[in-house]
DNA sequence: TTAAACCCTAGACCATGGTCGAGGGCAAGG
DNA sequence: CCTTGCCCTCGACCATGGTCTAGGGTTTAA
């Protein structure tokens, strides 16, 4: 009859601090409570931590997580607003998709220099540029940082 | 010669307040100052800084990035550990990614019911279904909350 | 009937990553 | 000279998202 706060932080790879805690900010006005008082979760309450979840690994906020689960608990005339923020939040999560692909790029740029055979060479010349880059400016050479 | 805080602060879309903090944070120690002990900023520091908000945006900890620069700084010996330290963090990305994906699938899932032209009442039932659940539970039905 | 293993709340505490204000110096134009 | 707009440091402050403790109740099995 219902998991226990523990389960549902198994399932889940939450803390069971965690699952209180989302609770405090009203992220579950659906779960119920036994007779002595203890939290249950049905399937359904799972389904909906499951959402949470899943917007909160993408990285929405707390508070508009928050707001999706009012909307969802307000019945179907809140449709439109659902649409409406998870679009919205859609759109955040491919914009963090791009990133996240070019910044890839950038670090596999990185490790390809640092798997040429050469490498050690090539990371030498780079040190010498920049040494001579600051130099030309008048800064101090970063490098060999003396205790001084 | 070189550019100020606010210039790299606006070609990164950084707060100077940022910039200053990651120097705090150790993150900067390429970065000279010149006469006046005003921070100047020379082309190589500028890609530095690059990658430094490449591993930022991917969710790499200040701490981390402190000590991938600090490898850096510290010459070509340490290009093995550069290596491990972003190959852990490409595996990283690369679960994020795949996290991405899934959890788009999800939120894509939750918009093609919204779009359905009957959503309402493919809304309705299913909390018609959870209220039936919770009541075989013996819990309060989530929906309609009394102010009691 | 007691120990172990759960559960609860309230509220303190913490880590991270900034953000800001106070107090003060530098530089350029009017 | 003096105002404006930069720059600096130091340390306080803040928002977010937890994490934990104290104090206390429940359930189950020995």
């Amino acid at each position: 009859m219902g998991y226990s706060i523990k389960e549902v932080a198994e399932k889940f790879g939450l803390s069971i601090y965690t699952i209180r805690y989302y609770d405090k900010q009203g992220l579950l006005p659906f779960v119920g409570r036994n007779a002595s008082g203890y939290r249950e979760f049905t399937e359904s309450d799972l389904r909906f931590v499951h959402t949470i979840c899943c917007l909160k690994d993408t990285g929405m906020k707390i508070s508009d997580i928050k707001q999706y689960i009012d909307y969802c608990m307000a019945g179907p005339a809140t449709i439109a607003d659902r649409k409406r923020l998870l679009t919205a939040h859609r759109q955040q999560v491919v914009a963090q998709q791009k990133k996240l692909r070019e910044n890839l790029q950038e670090i596999d740029y990185k490790l390809d220099v640092y798997n040429q055979p050469n490498a050690s060479d090539i990371i030498t010349q780079q040190r010498q540029y920049v040494s001579q880059e600051k130099q030309a400016n008048h800064l101090p050479n970063p490098f060999q940082k003396s205790n001084s």
